[in-house]
DNA sequence: TGCGTATATGAGCATTCAATAATATAATCG
DNA sequence: CGATTATATTATTGAATGCTCATATACGCA
C-alpha cells in the first residue's frame, strides 16, 4: 500500500495515469502528449508498472502501457477515487487537448491493436 | 491531489492513519502506541494536517489529532479505500495490540474529551 | 547488413525527505 | 517561581528521488 501511495506522489505520474485511464499507449505517444523526456518517460511507466498499477506488452518496437486488470479490480476503490480525481490536475485539460491534437494528427507511427497501423 | 498521496506515501504516516481511523489521539499517545520519537511523530503529524487529511485541537498541553471531517466528506472513497487497505499494513496487528495494551494501562495522563481525565 | 526508431538503463547532479539531537515554547503543578 | 510535561521547530545528516545525458538493446525496413 506504501508503493502504491508513493508511486501515486508524483504529478507526471499521476498525467500519466489520466491519460491511461482512457486506454493503453505506447511510451513515445505519452512521451510526445505530456512533453516529457523519453527516459523521464521511460522510468515514470517502469515506476508505475512495478507496484502493479500498470503493465506492458511488447508489439514490433513500440511497448504498451495499460492500467493492469487484477490492480484495477483488487483497487476498486482507489481507481474510482482516481477517476474523480484526476480531471481536477492543473494540467487535465491541456493534457487531453493535446492528446486530441495528437491523436488526430496521427504524428505516432504505433500500431495500436485495435486499429492496425495508424500510418503508412 | 498529488500532495495528498505524497502524504500517504510514508509508512509511519499511514500507521498513524490507521489509529486515528478509530478516533482521535493526543502527540504522546501516538508516540507511545507506535514507538516514534517525539519530534518524529510530530512532524509526521504536521504533515498530514498540512495537507487536510488531519486536523487538531488544543486542550490544556495535549495536541489533539483526529481525521478532518471535510476531508472525510471530499474524499469518501479514497477513505473507504484506506479502511480496507491499512488493515493489510505489516504492522497493523503488531499497532492495533499496543493500542490496547496502552490504553489498558493507562499509561497517559491525556485528557479524552469524551471521557474526561484517564489518571490522576 | 546497416540505418532509423523505440525503449530501457547507467551515471551524475540537484533536490527532497525522514530521522535525530538539541532547543524553544507553552501549559500544569507544587 | 521553578520543575515537569507536551509539543513544535531548527539544524544536520544520510538516503531516496526526479531529471538529464549518454549509451545499450531490440526491432523493422531498405
Amino acid at each position: 500500500m506504501v508503493e502504491i501511495f508513493r508511486a501515486l506522489s508524483e504529478e507526471n505520474r499521476l498525467r500519466i495515469l489520466s491519460l491511461l485511464l482512457e486506454g493503453e499507449m505506447c511510451v513515445c505517444e505519452i512521451e510526445a502528449v505530456l512533453n516529457l523526456s523519453q527516459s523521464n518517460a521511460s522510468r515514470h511507466l517502469t515506476a508505475l508498472k512495478q507496484c502493479g498499477i500498470l503493465d506492458s506488452f511488447k508489439k514490433a518496437q513500440w511497448t504498451y502501457y495499460r492500467i493492469n486488470d487484477q490492480f484495477k479490480q483488487e483497487n476498486a476503490k482507489l481507481l474510482g477515487y482516481l477517476q474523480d480525481g484526476l480531471k481536477e490536475l492543473p494540467t487535465y485539460q491541456a493534457d487531453q487537448e493535446a492528446y486530441k491534437k495528437y491523436d488526430s494528427q496521427n504524428l505516432c507511427d504505433c500500431i495500436t491493436p485495435q486499429q492496425g497501423l495508424k500510418k503508412l
